[in-house]
RNA sequence: CGGGAUGUAGCGUAGCCCGGUAUCGCGCCACAUUUGGGAUGUGGAGGCCGCAGGUUCGAAUCCUGCCAUCCCGACCA
């Protein structure tokens, strides 16, 4: 038997869950897991174009819950929303020389604007319909949105310029996942304008907190707020502000980033102003931005080999009602109840979804709401009508208990909020139990292999060692944390003073 | 973009080596019995075998090209 042979075999060996009930667990195959568990989970699909993701509607539905959140903080913060051209010039483009570098290798670009019939009844480019200028679709908007503001800008008097859009871009990724990186994404980038470099920092680290709030406060995923090393920070930055949030599976995960651009973007466009003293000076900008990655980040928090788990705060249904009847007049008076229930949940803003359908059975309605993460589950039988009772089941802890009808609106909505808050605190003990100290390399890469999560450890502060640690263990310095602690040390790799800890691990 | 693997009904697959239009399970449809954790029985429907070429009397099967997905690298929100 040759070696194809035996690895065709093997192949074939290999159990499937694709047609079981469940899916694959965490601990046997973490991607995998995801994977099933975005498809099981209705989440999203792929689409017939490479890389590119189809939002499927209840997956959607959770992005739309983070945008109306997240918008509303913008809205708060004094922000606007606009909107800018899906396109780009490619000369725009080359305008900011390390801007350009970071993205030249993932940029698709529209050549032509016109098909043509052949002749042979095959639909061609049209070679005579070439653009004169190349368009390159956006992978983030600063040249085209930089571009645009030289014109909004004359005075210290129009400044700040506080303005979000929400937009799809374009990233020609090599490899991709569902939501955590595909070639288009939905997402909003923040492009702001200020008279003083101070007003600028203030805004990037303002921008931070926000998404800081928003992780912990809605997706219920904890994060740390830290700043970048010069090899991780945005193409044409100055400083990159990020949270970064721990997986199940040990690994990290950028959730959103706040850049200080200094006068980088203002000077490739000329971007002047004349300040309260009458001199003519370059403005000050930034960038900020989260992605349809956060559903990833929402996923691989929280989720278990059940299913999904949804904070109840962006869960599209926060509570189902499954009635168990053997009768249409036991059907009908479960109807009647659940009515009533269905109206005081409303009142409160509760999201509740009430599944008569008659074509599946209880069992398999309660796995089903399991696997899309739905926060509270009610069962509601004749055996409830006779006691005055309801049997409640929550997706956190998978703890069933009958109790009473009375005050059940109040019930519910209670442990909605405990719900939002024990995934918070699993996450929260999750990331502790995984961030650990290293003294010495040895200690370093026994830990990432052994024990993975985050690693706080002296570096020296150059990019060599940076470079080095990342080509050898595959781990990078996801950031300093904010308002970290000063400790004198040794680097890890080098043996070189330093003066702080930073924090590492492999990542998404 | 490099290395490896895969692509047959909605999903998971058999068949491919050795060419003769396709197997099984789940799901789907109908009816009946069921309904407090993924129901059972009986009957039924569903296929450009990833796409395009080529070889052949004949291609799921052999050859070439392309596309997509998964895994491992490099790149990255």
């Amino acid at each position: 038997m040759s070696p194809e042979q035996i690895s065709y075999k093997s192949t074939k060996n290999i159990p499937k869950y694709h047609m079981s009930k469940g899916i694959t667990s965490r601990a046997e195959d973490y991607s995998q897991w995801y994977n099933e568990l975005v498809a099981k989970a209705d989440l999203a699909e792929h689409s017939a174009v490479r890389g590119c993701m189809v939002i499927k509607p209840y997956g959607y539905s959770i992005w739309e819950k983070m945008q109306a959140a997240l918008d509303k903080m913008f809205k708060d913060t004094g922000h606007t929303n606009a909107y800018f051209p899906l396109f780009i010039p490619k000369s725009f483009f080359t305008k900011e020389a390390s801007h350009v570098e970071g993205f030249a290798t993932e940029c698709a670009v529209v050549t032509h604007y016109r098909l043509k019939n052949d002749g042979n009844g095959n639909i061609i480019v049209d070679e005579d319909a070439k653009l004169e200028e190349e368009l390159i679709v956006r992978p983030t908007s600063e040249t085209i949105i930089w571009n645009t503001y030289r014109g909004w800008v004359q005075s210290y008097r129009d400044l700040p310029i506080l303005v979000n859009q929400w937009a799809n871009v374009v990233r020609w990724e090599m490899r991709t996942r569902l939501f955590l990186r595909t070639a288009e994404f939905l997402w909003q980038e923040g492009h702001t304008a200020h008279a003083t470099s101070g007003e600028a920092i203030e805004e990037a680290e303002r921008m931070l907190e926000v998404y800081a709030d928003f992780a912990e406060n809605w997706l219920a995923v904890p994060v740390i707020r830290g700043i970048k090393t010069p090899n991780e920070r945005f193409a044409g930055a100055v400083e990159t502000y990020c949270i970064e949030a721990l997986m199940q599976d040990g690994k990290a995960l950028q959730a959103g980033t706040s850049h200080f651009l200094g006068q980088n973007f203002a000077k490739a466009f000329d971007v002047k102003f004349t300040s309260k003293e009458g001199k003519l000076e370059h403005v000050w900008a930034t960038s900020w931005g989260v992605s349809t990655r956060l559903v990833g980040a929402l996923i691989m928090s929280h989720s278990d080999d059940q299913g999904l788990v949804l904070p109840p705060k962006l869960a599209p249904i926060q509570v189902v009602i499954v009635p168990i009847h053997k009768t249409d007049d036991d059907l009908a008076r479960i109807g009647q109840f659940a009515d009533g229930l269905i109206a005081k949940l409303k009142s409160k803003n509760i999201s509740v979804k009430y599944d008569d359908r008659d074509t599946q059975r209880p069992g398999f309605k309660f796995a089903e709401y399991e696997m899309k993460g739905v926060p509270v589950r009610i069962a509601l039988g004749a055996r409830d009508l006779e006691n005055n009772t309801v049997e409640i089941a929550r997706r956190d802890t998978r703890e069933k208990q009958t109790i009473s009808q009375e005050g059940l609106d109040l019930y519910i909505e209670n442990l909605l909020t405990e719900i939002q808050q024990n995934i918070y605190n699993k996450a929260l003990e999750f990331r502790t139990q995984n961030t650990r100290e290293a003294n010495s390399y040895e200690e370093f890469k026994k830990a990432l292999d052994e024990t993975p999560g985050f690693i706080s450890a002296h570096w020296d502060g150059t990019p060599e060692t940076e470079q080095k640690i990342k080509e050898e263990t595959k781990a990078t310095i996801r950031c300093i944390p904010l308002n970290n602690k000063k400790e004198e040390g040794v680097c890890i790799y080098s043996g070189k003073p330093s003066s702080q800890r930073v924090l590492f691990a492999r990542a998404y």
